[in-house]
DNA sequence: CTAAATTTATGATATAAATGATAAAAATAT
DNA sequence: ATATTTTTATCATTTATATCATAAATTTAG
């Protein structure tokens, strides 16, 4: 990652929008600013927390690995999001690692900021709480369809969260570009399953595939498939 | 749940144990205790949230449903933990079950009151906040294992996890009764398959069954089927 | 203390999804 | 502009795990 002259501006991360006005002039000095390119791994699994980064532009992947070969991507964050978050708790620990998966520009602050920004600004820790909550709440729920949902079904659920996060194009395409190898790390599903049940959706006109952009066609038939 | 006349002794909870001991008299007031028997709903996934619970006494599994005959364990709660408090974020409906597996008693809290006690105790809401983060890191680890473990080593992970959370007995068996069933949905899998696994297990002298208890005979070897 | 219900035990069979293998296409690097 | 790497496309085969079926043994209830 390179370290970049331009800081950010202070007003897109979770950290500026959440805490108080008059803590701003506190932050500006205490980030520092990079851009990772496509690929690029911005935090690492089991390396030591430094500090929490916010994603500034781009989008970055969230995942754990599994041996050599794989993984399982848990979220994706895009502009404002904050990530390395997971190493808060006790252990100083990245229970996960943040990667880019186009250019991306992040926002760094030192733990020791961080945690002093959480001391001073309750409504930020509050929020930061609630977060963890939602957060813990949708891992859970990711974790059950795991368990008990097909494939076909999480795929079905994976388009949904990356519809309601990234949104559409006008031409009715999720504006995110992902490869068929990070859906499949997404669903928990090696790429040959996930290359199938798309397939089979195309066929029976539920989503459209244009290279690595996605749109759904049928939606309601869409939906069907999540239930039990 | 019936309630009780005696309630809690203000020393054991979460709450009690994180706020201030200036706020326990506010407390006293505000918690009510209740039994539930074994096998009693204590809170229900979907329905709204009214408060925050804690365990006084017993063992209660947390879990999420799938259908009408699957389920997912993701956590038990023993003596002094809190449950419910998955219902915080902004929706405000419980995303899980609370069941208790043995007789137990719990404290319970009203959501306003439990708000309360955030706003003014921030040390309890950093700890809480931190309690988050915990649950959610290990909500993400059981996540990559559910997607690319192999169930013997899910087993593996569930029989550790469990000799952490509630100790071994004199004897060596874990301190907790377990039911196949319930085991079978900690682990995301079929009664029949952890049935295999567990005879597996006892084969090669890896654990000791006696009933509903398990003890680890060869740390070491056990340890071995949680690797990639 | 007996009846009903639940939990455990166990084998046979089915199936969803992973693995393995290979080629073509596309993207990236030199 | 060409070479190299990565991503996509497919199909055949294997395997882990779920499903089905049934009986015995416990546990709980009346």
């Amino acid at each position: 990652m390179k370290k970049t002259k331009a800081g950010c501006d202070l007003k897109t991360c979770l950290l500026c929008r959440l805490c108080q006005k008059e803590w701003i002039p506190a932050v500006a000095p205490n980030r520092s600013t990079f851009k990772a390119e496509k690929g690029e791994r911005i935090f690492r699994e089991d390396d030591e927390v430094k500090g929490i980064f916010f994603v500034y532009d781009g989008t970055v992947k969230v995942h754990k690995h599994w041996g050599e070969e794989k993984e399982l991507i848990l979220r994706f964050a895009k502009k404002g999001d904050i990530i390395g978050h997971r190493g808060l708790g006790k252990e100083l620990v990245y229970p996960v690692s943040g990667t880019a998966i186009e250019p991306t520009t992040v926002c760094f602050v030192e733990l020791a900021f961080f945690q002093a920004s959480l001391k001073v600004n309750h409504d930020f820790l509050y929020a930061l709480m609630q977060f963890f909550a939602s957060e813990l709440k949708e891992s859970e729920r990711n974790m059950r369809n795991l368990a008990h949902m097909p494939v076909k079904g999480r795929i079905a659920q994976a388009i949904f969260t990356l519809e309601e996060k990234f949104g559409t194009t006008a031409d009715g395409y999720l504006n995110i570009h992902l490869s068929r190898q990070d859906l499949a790390s997404f669903v928990g599903a090696t790429y040959e399953t996930v290359f199938r049940v798309l397939n089979e959706y195309t066929g029976e006109e539920v989503i459209r595939v244009d290279g690595k952009r996605l749109a759904i066609r049928n939606r309601a038939l869409l939906k069907t498939f999540l239930g039990y």
